[in-house]
DNA sequence: CCGCGATTGGAAAGCGCTTTCCCGCTGTCT
DNA sequence: AGACAGCGGGAAAGCGCTTTCCAATCGCGG
């Protein structure tokens, strides 16, 4: 029951490229030469027969089925915790700027920090097989998922795809860094510089690699600002109410603090909120300091004090790194050079006790790319008064 | 290695079906069955074993494979203008949690309001064969582009797509749509209520149709306050910085006004820090009022008085629309009887003159659903002082 | 004038998977 | 018992497109 080549099917919509052939009276080759690129070259006057047809036919590619005969697609997963996060709506936003200049299709997956989740999107990404993927935000807290997630990630390199993440997955995962310690440490010494003794922090969730690096920075500032100075860290879910809710704690628990640092801007976001309803005026009675530098900091009363993370640069870089590695040959070691000129930071502090090493690439050859952090003072932070 | 010499091509990565059925000593039929749904059952222990080979050999569907054969994807595509605005980052997270549920994977596409890379990304979604496509926030200004969006839209209906807008797109593509005029009209109540008789409107560009709703809304509510109430609007990008500018030069022209209504929160943080520049203290000399409110107008200061969308729920909603069209009955007229049932809207319509209809169902037979808006009051209006 | 490489169009072999038939078995109904 | 549904498994025909090969055709030098 097999109709002859003629017309295949008149399915319901697009139009197939045999019927374009058809009806352009060419072979299926010479219409899909003509229509999506091909090294071929194709008669100048039938190329334009064709793609007349082929408009007036309002022919749509298909792409699951060049997706098939090329063994390739154009689409790029980006994992994150939640878009509607600022922090990750930026990279987002960076990160399809360079899909679309690279005629690439972003999926989206939203993990809401479940590490099932996270696994389960990998996994879809993997079924469509996205060229490749993203993957923003720190790695889940506990040891078994994280690794978990490495080792699915891992996979789906050997499979051929391609892994940026923002913000360390470990060591096997090409990643684009804050710089989140030295951010820290800036926040440190521009607290320790006011003159603060009793410094509150407002951390996330112990274990998260972006709290552990910026928290480790902070430590290592106020060590080398020197000084007898005090600090109390309260924990809380890395959101404004997180914030919110360790401020309030830490006001009960230790209410002679004179500054405190969150080590976000969404929970400083909150913790204005706690402070402003425990009485304290900000910056005058308690100054707040936070991290990320979201739009919204500047407009916030007092405008707060903050490091910078260029979000949405690093969404781009990701996304670079992600497409630029296609037919590209491996780059000499050389490449990184220009890393380490970049912050005064701790070039040659062998000191580490506590101080993870950071090479930007490992014996595995990995690649990283720093993005620098920068203080921003605004009206939040003023002289310690006591 | 792992490999039989039966198999078709060891390519780098994924095994395919193929070599699962092979490995399994089964049919390709059979592994397609075990592995991917199908109404054929299995004998259990087949299956089992076959589940057992394929997790062993690491098979991962191949998606582009299963849409060419199954002729439809899990794939819907989001045009938004900008994930980065909370107001659409919001719209992106609730139709996501959505698609989850439903085991669909969402391309974002970031339009910028370029009506041309509207189209284009159209296009590339129809030729990634996008279940559906959701389009959020307001048509181009331009009549042009809006009709050259909307025949796009509505051609991709014809070729078996689903569209649904959140916002209007006119009348022949389903919507979700707030109800801004609604909520207009309760922020000029809310206004008029409180004594203001000199008003401040920040707008949107003219020709947007939200703004235009909200405007409507506005006015109409004013007069129905009655009194002698006299408005001034400028206009600005809808931006915080929009709303900035428009705000000085608000100032500037008419230095009078007691309340100053922005279109949107973003825009009202703008004015409210051009407020603050001119030295006006809010709410006491002027008062403000924004319209979204999104997560972060709670923690201005003073916190801002605003209309509620459900962003979030209005995503979840066209989400939901999408994909329960599925089964695509097709049916005869009769098949919509479930649809008036949702509001008491108007089941006899017929009176409207000057109304806008809000029927639920047009002529067209498109279906929309309102989402309702809501005053949030707070610290931002206060009692006009003369 | 003929042979030869260069072009350019077409036929056809897949890409990996779904699904329709078709077939051999059992179990059941007369 | 014989016929017949019902069930579970396999062979094979595509889905729409890319990409080898092949086969003409054309231009030219010998």
């Amino acid at each position: 029951m097999r109709t002859q080549r003629s017309t295949p099917t008149p399915r319901r919509g697009a139009a197939t490229l045999q019927q374009v052939a058809d009806a352009a009276g060419v072979s299926l080759a010479t219409a899909s030469r003509v229509l999506n690129g091909s090294t071929r070259t194709v008669n100048p006057e039938l190329s334009e027969h064709v793609k007349e047809v082929a408009a007036r036919l309002r022919y749509v590619s298909h792409g699951p089925a060049q997706a098939l005969a090329r063994a390739t697609t154009s689409l790029v997963g980006l994992l994150v915790h939640d878009v509607n996060d600022p922090y990750f709506s930026a990279i987002a936003a960076g990160a399809m700027r360079v899909a679309r200049e690279r005629d690439l299709l972003v999926m989206v997956a939203n993990t809401y920090r479940d590490p099932d989740l996270e696994l389960d999107y990998i996994t879809r990404l993997d079924a469509q097989r996205a060229r490749a993927i993203l993957v923003a935000g720190s790695p889940p807290v506990a040891a078994a998922p994280a690794a978990a997630l490495r080792e699915r990630l891992v996979d789906y390199v050997h499979g051929g795809g391609r892994v940026v993440s923002i913000g360390d997955q470990g060591p096997d995962i090409d990643a684009v860094l804050p710089e989140n310690a030295a951010g820290g440490r800036a926040a440190a010494l521009h607290l320790a510089g006011l003159g603060h003794r009793e410094i509150g922090v407002v951390t996330g969730p112990a274990g998260l690699v972006t709290v552990a690096d910026r928290l480790e920075g902070f430590t290592r500032g106020l060590l080398e600002a020197g000084g007898d100075i005090h600090t109390t860290a309260l924990q809380g879910d890395f959101t404004r109410d997180g914030g919110y809710q360790a401020t309030r704690r830490l006001l009960e628990k230790h209410p002679k603090v004179t500054a405190v640092f969150a080590l976000s801007d969404l929970m400083a976001v909150g913790a204005l909120a706690a402070l402003r309803e425990a009485g304290r005026r900000v910056p005058d009675d308690v100054s707040l300091i936070g991290f990320d530098d979201l739009a919204i900091c500047a407009d916030l009363t007092p405008a707060l004090t903050t490091v910078r993370v260029d979000t949405e640069g690093m969404g781009e870089q990701a996304m670079r790194m992600v497409v630029a590695a296609g037919p590209e040959a491996e780059a000499g070691p050389d490449a990184d050079a220009d890393a380490d000129a970049a912050a005064g930071t701790g070039a040659g502090d062998a000191a580490g006790d506590g101080v993870p090493a950071d090479a930007a690439v490992t014996a595995e050859q990995r690649t990283t790319i720093q993005s620098p952090t920068e203080l921003i003072v605004r009206g939040s932070t003023g002289p310690a008064v006591s």
